[in-house]
DNA sequence: ATGGCTGCAAATAGTTTGCAATGAG
DNA sequence: CTCATTGCAAACTATTTGCAGCCAT
């Protein structure tokens, strides 16, 4: 489960120059937030990210939290999804993807863009255009033994 | 854009039954939140039915606007969505379709269930089945010319 | 009459904002 | 040194809940 310092230190690094790229300019708390979120693809909440790193150190407040969640987002680090009316999730995966809802749990799971088809598509309405498809399949534990 | 008496008065015969049908108690509140989203399939936020209300006649409280949505979607007189995180709406087509959202203004339009096929779709999780599929197809206005 | 409804106001939850103190370049 | 960033608290929005009085049955 953890982590030595020499790979800290690579994630660190690469993690940094992820945000530097963008202007970003680093401060240890949204070094510790990208750490949660871009060193692998994820769906995390606000409140579990704010979770995460009451944990693990230092506490960060709560606007803050939020403040760089929406930096982040703004320079497409990562996407805020609309899946459930609940709380915000932040998906870093920012390439075009679609996901399953645990409806218990609520909890999401990437789905490949290639493992999902469509055979027929609706035209969109007069002047209007695609801008991206949404697809959300739910899930309930199975019924039949 | 008028409505004369019989025809308001056949209105309210429908709705009524179809609320005492699941033993919904009638009362003037009920009836008049009903009339906007059971005469035609249509896709409200809490705030517009508010504010329909508020020009029609007597003031009816946010909380009983809000008791009464929620007592409705119980009874699956209609259906909660969440497409965008800013707010709640409400559909009164209660059957399985999709959407279309633009982007700009968050008006929802239904898709019909024929209108989407899938050629593939992921195999659920070990343990879980399919309990719904929400498909919203974002739009935009088109840009070239 | 009596128990379910309504309206109000207060409570809640998620998120945003204002501002003084802190910290990075 | 200087301006961006942080933390806190207060503001805000959408929604829910507690309770006294009202109304359908």
């Amino acid at each position: 489960m953890g982590m030595d310092i020499a790979e800290a230190e690579s994630r660190d690094a690469k993690v940094t120059s992820r945000l530097s790229a963008c202007g970003i300019r680093i401060t240890e708390q949204r070094l510790r937030i990208a750490n949660l979120l871009l060193s692998a693809p994820q769906h995390l909440s606000a409140e579990q990210i704010a979770e995460c790193l009451r944990l693990e150190g230092p506490r960060v407040s709560k606007a803050t939290v939020y403040n760089t969640l929406n930096l982040f987002a703004a320079h497409g680090l990562i996407r805020q999804l609309s899946v459930d009316g609940d709380c915000a999730w932040f998906d870093s995966n920012t390439g075009p993807h679609y996901h399953f809802r645990d409806d218990r749990t609520g909890a999401l799971q990437d789905i490949e863009l290639q493992d999902v088809q469509f055979s027929r598509l609706p035209e969109p309405p007069e002047g209007m255009e695609v801008a991206g498809i949404e697809l959300v399949i739910r899930l309930r534990r199975r019924s039949d033994p």
